[in-house]
DNA sequence: ATAATACATAGACAATTATCGATGTGAGGT
DNA sequence: ACCTCACATCGATAATTGTCTATGTATTAT
């Protein structure tokens, strides 16, 4: 029957802070380990961590562990979601196609 | 250059509440006064209020005044605008047409 | 003019979130 | 085994946000 509230709120806490925008700008040009977020971020290494559990847990970013590094990439099913809502609110209902 | 990470935060302020979504499924159906929504939703009628201005500061919503009452709705102006950010992270650049 | 209705604003407080320094963990390297 | 590097987690604190009561401001009705 749709969306649930508390879901949804989550997937877009992604886009509501000023640094996650900002990560999610670096990520664009494609897959990068935390280390180099970090050289381009104003921040701690635990406060971009932090971030990072958030951007994960919306859905928006997958990580993936290799050695001691960590790579983080947008993903393409987390922003399909967050779109697909977008687009129920325009359609004014939900679309179950 | 594409987006200003505070204004793009900004706009997805509205969908990173709880409330804030439930107002907005509320108002799918079409238009709504602020003495409807209150009646839906659990919060008093200065938290309305405060949710509607963060709303309509996003881009997301709309407001109209009819002599005493507020008359609020989705902005499709406002939804593209988000879409089209999302559409940037997925094509991993700005695109600038 | 007064009263009532619909909503916004102000101020206080509580809850959440962002940030940091310190410490823990796990993976290589020596 | 020890050290170092990359990152996560913990615990504390500061900043932001959500919520309330009380009050202010239009607008309409009497």
């Amino acid at each position: 029957m749709g969306f649930d509230e508390k879901k949804t709120a989550l997937i877009f806490k992604a886009f509501c802070d000023e640094n996650r925008i900002k990560i999610l700008q670096l990520l664009r040009d494609g897959e990068k380990c935390a280390c180099m977020l970090l050289e381009e971020m104003n921040i701690t290494q635990p406060t971009l961590s932090h971030h990072m559990k958030i951007l994960c847990d919306s859905g928006i970013v997958v990580g993936r562990k290799e050695g001691k590094w960590m790579h983080y990439a947008i993903s393409s099913e987390g922003i399909e979601a967050a779109q697909e809502y977008l687009i129920s609110l325009k359609n004014g209902g939900y679309d179950n196609d």
